[in-house]
DNA sequence: CGGATTTATATGTATATACATCTATTCTGC
DNA sequence: GCAGAATAGATGTATATACATATAAATCCG
């Protein structure tokens, strides 16, 4: 096993965070057919209910237009549906009963690769890093104001 | 500004985090035409010296087939070049005087994009983000051993 | 009210990313 | 040394991602 070396950049550490957590969920998704990113909406849809494309994209910090194409796969597989709203240029977003069922299937998978991940780290750096990752952005955000 | 809503998923929280960065990253990079992502491979291979492709995926834990369709595109800007090993599979990777001109142009606006998240994180949480970024890894590989 | 502006999403395009598979090469056991 | 196994990288394919631009709808202002 390579021992992990530490990178300058912060972008480049993250980002390479990023892959190697994305591996361990998707491994563990993948004999539901699930993406990580995938699980990822359908589990937000759960938590925030019925929201809009672009409010979705705010949750995530994704740009709503990226979202169109994950979207698509997941209304193909009859996992989420969208209806316009009264301002007709948005579209709701939910959840149907196929993808509730799908979110349910799934998370018992996710809950170990969480709990794995969690026992390596130790509860200090899980809660250190669901706390910093979080807290970056709004770094990030406030730079971009100007 | 939207306020930034914890995520229970440490891969969707890491992944968002990852987004986020690699904004402020492209943003601070766009005037010189290079992407976060090509910066950080410019600046490994700076590190590193010469490698093999597969040396530099193990550094940045991305799959080295990965690597094929970015080091092209670095290729055609002619800032890396590579040649066969003894082992005529391997490809020896290294910047050229072009790629050493474009990560020293570079440099100086990375540094910047780091030194304003670092004033807004803070030192510490800097630190701990770095640090805690680059352990995760190690919790993952050990767990993907079995 | 109506034209100009803004906003929400879709589409075209380029890069990022991984996996399955393929090819060329090296290594291993005999 | 050779046949079979293992390895390095290339290629095909699917998804993830953002940006520029397009389209449609809402809002603003005179």
């Amino acid at each position: 096993m390579p021992a992990i070396v530490a990178l300058p950049c912060m972008c480049a550490s993250l980002r390479r965070a990023a892959r190697a957590l994305t591996q361990l969920y998707d491994d563990a998704l993948r004999p539901l057919g699930l993406r990580a990113t995938q699980f990822t909406v359908l589990q937000a849809l759960s938590l925030a209910g019925e929201v809009s494309q672009g409010e979705l994209g705010q949750l995530l910090v994704m740009d709503s237009t990226t979202l169109t194409r994950t979207l698509r796969i997941l209304s193909a597989q009859g996992w989420i549906e969208n209806r316009p709203g009264k301002d007709r240029r948005e579209r709701w977003l939910r959840l149907t009963s196929a993808g509730h069922h799908q979110l349910k299937r799934a998370t018992p998978r996710w809950e170990r690769a969480q709990a794995r991940l969690r026992s390596r780290l130790g509860d200090a750096r899980w809660h250190e890093l669901l706390k910093v990752s979080t807290e970056v952005i709004g770094g990030i955000l406030e730079s971009a104001e100007d």
